[in-house]
DNA sequence: TTAAAATGTCTATTGATATAGACAACCATA
DNA sequence: TATGGTTGTCTATATCAATAGACATTTTAA
């Protein structure tokens, strides 16, 4: 493992949390694989150049989510360490792409609601400004860890009825499909990362200053007319996304 | 504009930086459009539900980026707005991508070393481990503002002389066509979003707690044969990424 | 010219962050 | 079973982050 670089003194951000999101990192990309384990506080205290103490702040928050495990005595040993792979292609779908990577998925409708388009959601749509179009706030868990939270906007009048049918199926495909839409296709998808708002970081559980990949995507049926405009934000240090040319 | 969340009070990320995201996204969407300013101080304080002060050093650190100027008795005006995109196709070229978006472009080369490749760069690049590989470390503006700092490697044997010709060029495109490649295409992109390092935070100017959206991307010739494999960081606030399919 | 509205500056206080040192508790193993 | 290496806990101190209040300075517009 190449040595980790010492953090820089900084302002805004606690040095303890910079140090976190760096083993976390190291740790993602099987930096500490050999062992299993982070090094010892005192080394990695030395690698970046901080009081020990600092440190054990950064590796408690890791141990708050399940990260690492610190046993004393012996160490502190790597509990988890995967990254979800989440292909971006024309036929992109959350559970069909995440699912031969987790056991159990689970969606989860959090919010329903039918209201007026704004210009933007309008523009993607295709409709007027102000026609009707259904929000949905949907949850989506793997293996009973939330990865990825979404705002979806479908036109009301083809989908009406698409939140109950989400619902029960926990799934966007299968709600298409029961509302009359066999198959679907994702037209474009555009990329950004930020930081996570106070109410996504709650329903993802992520620790402050956490970062989400956002994907904003306009999916169509198989005549070019769209279904559905979305802006998921994803747990970043729980995915990446796969773009296959 | 839709009122700002409330921040929530949290620790290891201070207030002052939570918000200053905040303010800082809400403008590269458009929400101060209208006036051309943010809200006075007093009104963010009570949208955030902070103290006046802890706004101040959010719009501080905004001013200190450039992206707003405050003038007393006036307000605060917002500078700078844009953020670029970058289409990731089969066809994904940096300079052209970004060309037609920014006025001057440039590319630096910060660093070129000759190395053996490691497993995972060999695996990339259809190499055994061990062989010969060239790294480029490089630096990419658009108007003056840097945008991307990317690490690429380079078969040895077939692309010598290439850090000289990406240091003539200022593009990876201009230095292949020199060394005999006249075209090639993306064949994958892995996109993940990370905190910066000290070092690409330094390069790409960014103030602490900075977002990085990272491509890993791999380049073949016309046969399918790898000829690059990079590690490209994007200040995340300054770009986003749009897949078409 | 005046008043309102906005940013700029100062003092003071509290709690979180970071460093420092010392030692206890626990584990593996020689 | 003794020892070295590791995590756990405690005390102390200095600095940063956040709140609070008061007032100065500048601009805009009535």
């Amino acid at each position: 493992m190449a040595g980790l670089k010492q953090v820089q003194r900084q302002t805004g951000v606690a040095l303890w949390r910079q140090i976190a999101d760096r083993i976390r990192e190291a740790i993602s990309t099987g930096a500490y694989d050999e062992t299993g384990m982070v090094p010892p506080e005192t080394v990695l205290a030395l690698q970046f150049g901080v009081n020990r103490h600092t440190v054990r702040s950064a590796l408690a928050a890791l141990a708050q989510e399940g990260i690492v495990r610190a046993v004393q005595g012996r160490g502190t040993l790597i509990e988890r360490k995967e990254r979800l792979n989440f292909p971006i292609t024309r036929r992109t779908r959350f559970t069909a792409g995440i699912g031969d990577q987790a056991r159990e998925m689970r969606g989860l409708l959090l919010d329903e609601a039918k209201e007026e388009a704004s210009t933007e959601i309008a523009g993607w749509l295709g409709l007027k400004q102000g026609e009707q179009v259904i929000r949905l706030e949907t949850l989506r868990h793997a293996d009973r860890r939330p990865v990825s939270k979404a705002t979806s906007w479908f036109p009301a009048e083809r989908f009406a009825g698409i939140g109950e049918a989400y619902r029960r199926h926990e799934s966007i495909t299968k709600a298409f499909a029961e509302l009359g839409l066999p198959d679907y296709v994702r037209a474009t998808t555009e990329v950004t990362a930020a930081h996570a708002s106070a109410a996504d970081m709650a329903d993802l559980e992520l620790t402050p200053g956490a970062i989400l990949l956002i994907a904003k995507a306009m999916n169509t049926d198989l005549e070019g007319v769209p279904v559905q405009y979305s802006i998921s934000r994803f747990a970043a240090d729980r995915v990446q996304f796969t773009i296959e040319n």
